[in-house]
DNA sequence: GCTTAGCACTCTAGTGCGTTGAGTGCCAAT
DNA sequence: ATTGGCACTCAACGCACTAGAGTGCTAAGC
C-alpha cells in the first residue's frame, strides 16, 4: 500500500465529490463537479481525473452510467489529507456549554450526559468509554452481611462512580468484623488504583504475615475475592442508537439486526472499540479497518479525556461512513477537550 | 360492543383462518379453510361463513380479490374463546427448568435470566417487571459520606436488590451520625414496606420528638430524604428487542424506531405496562386496546409472579398481534408459575 | 333450507418492452 | 493539456398484458 501523491486539482475534485457525496448520498457525476469547481473546469476534463481516481481505487462507479462514489480508501484519503476542521459553530457550542456546566466536574453524571448530547447534535450514535476498571481509585469500600457467608460489596472511586457486587464467602464473618476489614483497606489503599491494590494484596499474601492476623486475613480475603470478580475491564453507555434505523445503508434488516445486537453486548463492543482506539492516536476509524462484519459501513469518530489522575476514557461517535466528518470531528473534539478540562478541575 | 356469540361451525372455521394467518402470514382463502376442516366441506360454504365473520367485524379482505384476515376484534375473540392453553412441550419445559434451577430463588439474578428465556424460547421481546418500589422490603439501608453533605445511600430489599444513590444534604453529618442513624432506621423498619417505612416516617415527624433527639432528627431526615428520591415506581427489564426486527409487519423504520424508543425511555414503558396489566386479570393485551401509538400491530401476554411477602409483578412476551398464542400463554404460564414457587420457597 | 357447482368478476403480482435521461469513455480538434 | 462532440450503457419509469388466486352470486341438488 504505496503513499498516494494527488495534485491540486485531483485534491479539489476528490473533496467535491465526497463532500457531496456525503451531503446527497447519490453519485456524483462530472457534470456536478464542474459546476461547483472554481476554475470553469469542463465535465470532460473532470472525467479525466476521475477515470486517474478510480484507477487509484478512492472511487468506483455502482454501475457504467452511474456517477461516482468514494471507496474506504478515498474516505481515508479524504479524512488524512482534506478534512478541514474548525470549531463548531456558536449555537452548539452554547448547547454544549451549558449541557456540560450543569453536570460538573463528576464522571458518573457525565457518563449519560456526554453520549446523549453527542447523538443529539450529530444524529449519530454517541458513545463514551470509562477508564479502565484498574485505574479506578479507591475513595471508599464497604462490606456488607446479608446473611450467612453473602457479602454485601459497595466500592466508591474517587470520580464517585459507585459499583456493587454480591460475594457468597466460604467463611461466615460478622459484620463487626467485615466493618474492620473495610476500614482496614480503606486506611493502607485509599487514593491508590485498583491495579495497585491488586498487587499490594498479593504482596501482602505472600509476606504471610496475613496468617496470624485475622484483621488482616479477613481484609485480604475480601479484597482479593472483590477484584477476581470484578471483570468487565471497561464500561461503554451508549445514546441515541435508534438514530442509525434511518440511514438509508441500513435498509438491510440483518445488517442491522446484527449492529444492534453489538451494542447491547456491551462487553464485546468494549473490545471492539478497545482495539481500534487504544494503539494508534487517529481519531477516525473506518469500519472496514475494524475486522467486525457487524460495523460493515460504518465510521467511528472518536476523542481521549483524562482524568486528574492520569486514566483516560473515550468519547466520541458511530455512524455510518457517510457522515459529516469536519462537523463530527470538530463536536467530538470540542466536548472532549471541555469534559477534560472539567474533570481535571479541582473537586470543591 | 354486544357479545358476539357464534355457532360451532363458524367458530373452527374462525380458528382454521386465524391460525392459518398466524403460521403463515398471508391472507387465508376459502380453498384453503375447506381443505383443512374435518366435515368436508366446500370453499362456497366455507365463504358463507367469512362473509357473515367479516360482517361481525371479525375478519377483513386487505383487498376484493385476497383471502380473509383477522381483525383486532378477530384475535380478541380467539383469544377469549377459542385459544386452548396446554404445557409447554416437553424440551421447553426441560430447558425452562434447569435454567431457573440455576438461579435459585432470587429475584436479582431472575431479573436477567427469566426474560432472555422468554426471548430466546418465543423470538419475541421477553420482560419482566418487578413490583412496585413502595412494597420493597427494608433488610439493610447504609450511609455513607463521601465528602461534605454528600452521603452515598445504599439499600438493600429483602430479595436482595441492591439499589443506590448520592444524595445532596444541606447539612453535613459525619460518619458515626450517619452509621448510628442506619442502625436506627434497620432496628425501627426492617421487614417493613417502603410505603411503611414512609408512613412511619410522617408519623414520627409529626409526633415532634425527632426535633429534641439529633439522631432521630437524623434518621428521618436521611429516610425522607431517600425515599423522596425514590421516583421509579417499578422496574422492567428487556430482553430480545432485536428479534422483532424480522417481523414483516415492521418494515416500515419509523413505526421501528417509535417502538425501539419506547422500549429504551424505561419509566415511560412502565407506565405503559402498568395501566394494561394492572386493572384486569387478563393476559393477552392486544396494541389497539393499549392507547399507544408505538404499539401499534403488537400484542403481550402476561402472568403475574409473586413474592413471599404479597409483593408481585409481572412476566411476559411482546411479539407482533401474529404470534402463536397458545404457545406463547402457555409457556409465559408455565414459567410465571415455576418461577412464583421459587420466589416463595422459603430462603435458605 | 342448507349446500354446492359454476361462472363472471376483481384485483395483485409478475413480466416484457420501449422510452427517458443521466452519465460515461473516447476521439479529434483547438 | 483541454474540450466539444458523439456513441454507448444502464437504471428507472411507465405501460400493457397475463396468470392466478379468490370472491360473490345464482341456480341447481339433496
Amino acid at each position: 500500500m504505496t503513499e498516494i501523491v494527488l495534485d491540486v486539482r485531483s485534491q479539489e475534485i476528490l473533496r467535491k465529490i465526497i463532500s457531496g457525496y456525503i451531503l446527497t448520498g447519490e453519485p456524483v457525476g462530472s457534470r456536478t463537479v464542474a459546476k461547483l469547481t472554481r476554475e470553469g473546469l469542463s465535465p470532460a476534463s473532470v472525467r479525466n481525473v476521475m477515470a486517474d481516481l478510480e484507477e487509484l481505487g478512492l472511487l468506483t462507479q455502482p454501475h457504467t452510467s452511474a456517477g461516482r462514489v468514494p471507496t474506504e480508501r478515498g474516505y481515508r484519503y479524504y479524512i488524512d489529507w482534506l478534512l478541514k476542521v474548525g470549531q463548531p459553530a456558536a449555537r452548539d457550542r452554547a448547547l454544549i456549554d451549558s449541557s456540560l456546566s450543569r453536570v460538573g466536574g463528576e464522571l458518573s453524571e457525565a457518563m449519560e450526559v456526554v453520549p446523549r448530547l453527542l447523538a443529539r447534535l450529530t444524529r449519530h450514535v454517541g458513545y463514551l468509554v470509562t477508564p479502565p476498571v484498574s485505574d479506578a481509585v479507591l475513595k471508599h469500600i464497604e462490606f456488607m452481611r446479608l446473611h450467612t457467608r453473602r457479602i454485601l460489596v459497595v466500592f466508591v472511586d474517587r470520580d464517585e462512580v459507585v459499583t456493587h457486587r454480591i460475594l457468597d464467602m466460604e467463611e461466615d464473618l460478622d459484620q463487626a468484623d467485615l466493618s474492620r476489614a473495610a476500614r482496614y483497606l480503606v486506611d493502607a489503599f485509599a487514593g491508590k488504583t485498583l491495579q495497585e491494590i491488586r498487587d499490594g494484596l498479593v504482596r501482602l499474601m505472600a509476606e504471610e504475615k496475613a496468617r496470624f492476623d485475622s484483621l488482616l486475613s479477613n481484609a485480604v480475603t475480601l479484597g482479593t475475592r472483590y477484584l477476581d470478580a470484578e471483570s468487565e475491564e471497561r464500561r461503554v453507555v451508549l445514546d441515541g442508537t435508534t438514530n442509525i434505523m434511518h440511514y438509508p445503508e441500513f435498509s438491510d434488516v440483518d445488517t442491522m439486526k446484527r449492529l444492534f445486537e453489538t451494542f447491547e453486548e456491551k462487553h464485546r463492543l468494549v473490545n471492539l472499540l478497545d482495539r481500534c482506539l487504544d494503539p494508534s492516536g487517529s481519531r477516525v476509524v473506518l469500519g472496514s479497518e475494524i475486522d467486525d462484519p457487524a460495523l460493515g459501513s460504518m465510521a467511528l469518530v472518536a476523542s481521549p479525556y483524562r482524568l486528574v489522575d492520569g486514566a483516560s476514557g473515550w468519547i466520541g461517535i458511530l455512524g455510518p461512513t457517510r457522515m459529516e466528518y469536519d462537523r463530527a470531528v470538530s463536536l467530538v473534539d470540542y466536548i472532549s477537550r471541555l469534559f477534560s478540562t472539567l474533570l481535571t478541575r479541582p473537586n470543591p
